[in-house]
DNA sequence: TGTTCATTTGTAGTCATTACAAAATTACTT
DNA sequence: AAGTAATTTTGTAATGACTACAAATGAACA
C-alpha cells in the first residue's frame, strides 16, 4: 500500500538533496523533511509542529508553514487537498494516488498509470499537475 | 468541453427534483441550485451570492453556505478541493474530471473512464467518491 | 570583532467558515 | 381566519487556519 519511490539511506543524504534544490539546510527544515521522509501518512501542520516541538523546542508553527511553502516552491514535496478543512502534505512528488478513509482519516498511497487517463478531450491544454484520489473506507474501517 | 450528464427541461422541474431528494424546495433552494445547474464553470460561495443577491435581496450568505451543504448530505452537488483557498460546487454529480487553469482560475470538466484505475491494490477497501483532477494552462492562457 | 545577510520566531491581523439565536416564513389545527 | 408549532432564513458574533510583519537569532564573511 506504500509508495516507495526515493531512497534516501541517512539523514545527512538529506542535507544534499535540499542544497540540490537550492534549499539551504537549516535544522528546521532538515528536521521538517526528514519528519515528511520518514512518515508516509500525509502529515497536517499540526502533526509535524507537534512532532517536532519536543526535539525543537523553539520551533515556532509559522516556521512550519514557511518550510512547507518553501519545500512546495521548490517542487520537493506537495500539498493534498481532499477536504476542506485539512492540508496535507507529501515528500513523494512522483505521480500516484490517494485513498482517504472517512472512518479513521487515514490517507493512504496506490500507485495509478497516469498516462491512461490523458486521452481525453483537452487538446491545446499544458497539462502541469495530475492529481487522483478516492474516499471510502479502509480495510480496517469497513462499514459492514 | 462541457459534460452534461443531467437533463431538466424547465426550472420548475428543479422542485420535483429537490422534492426527490428530501429537500423541501424553497425559494433561495430552488434559485441556488437553479444557478449551479446552468453556470457549469463551477462556482464558488462568493459567486452565488453575489449573483443571487440582485433577485433575492434579502439573501444571506449564511443561507448559501447552508443550502450548499445541505445539498451536499443529500448527494445532488458536489464541492471540488483543487486550491486551499478555495471551494468551488458542482451540481453534476456523475464522475468527471476537472481541469483546473493556473492561469485564468477556470475550472473546465472532462470525461474520462473511471474504471480505467480501478486496477489497483486497494483489495477490501470501499469506494465511495473518486476525484480526478489536473492544473496547467487552458488553450487560452497557453503559457508561450 | 564587526558587519551583512538569511532564517526563525512571536504576535497581530485577515478572511473564510461556523455557531447561534432572533426573525420570518410555512405548515397544521381548530 | 386566527393561533400554534415547525422549518427556514437572516445577521452577528465567534472560531480557527493561515499570513504579514518586524524583532530576534544565527550564519557567513572580511
Ligand atoms: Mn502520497
Ligand atoms: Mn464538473
Ligand atoms: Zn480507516
Ligand atoms: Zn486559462
Amino acid at each position: 500500500m506504500i509508495c516507495n519511490h526515493y531512497n534516501f539511506v541517512k539523514m545527512d543524504k538529506i542535507g544534499a538533496y535540499l542544497s540540490k534544490h537550492e534549499i539551504k539546510p537549516s535544522l528546521q527544515r532538515l528536521k521538517i523533511f526528514e519528519f515528511l521522509y520518514n512518515n508516509k501518512n500525509h502529515p497536517t501542520v499540526d502533526s509535524i509542529y507537534t512532532a517536532l516541538s519536543p526535539a525543537i523546542p523553539t520551533l515556532s508553527k509559522t516556521t512550519v508553514y514557511n518550510t512547507l511553502k518553501l519545500f512546495i516552491s521548490k517542487g520537493i514535496i506537495r500539498s493534498i487537498h481532499i477536504e476542506d478543512h485539512e492540508v496535507r502534505y507529501d515528500a513523494d512528488t512522483i505521480p500516484h494516488g490517494h485513498f482517504k478513509c472517512i472512518g479513521c482519516g487515514g490517507l493512504f498511497d496506490f500507485p495509478f498509470d497516469h498516462h491512461l487517463q490523458l486521452q481525453t478531450n483537452l487538446a491545446g491544454f499544458q497539462i502541469t499537475e495530475e492529481h487522483f484520489y478516492l474516499k471510502g473506507y479502509c480495510k480496517l474501517c469497513g462499514a459492514n
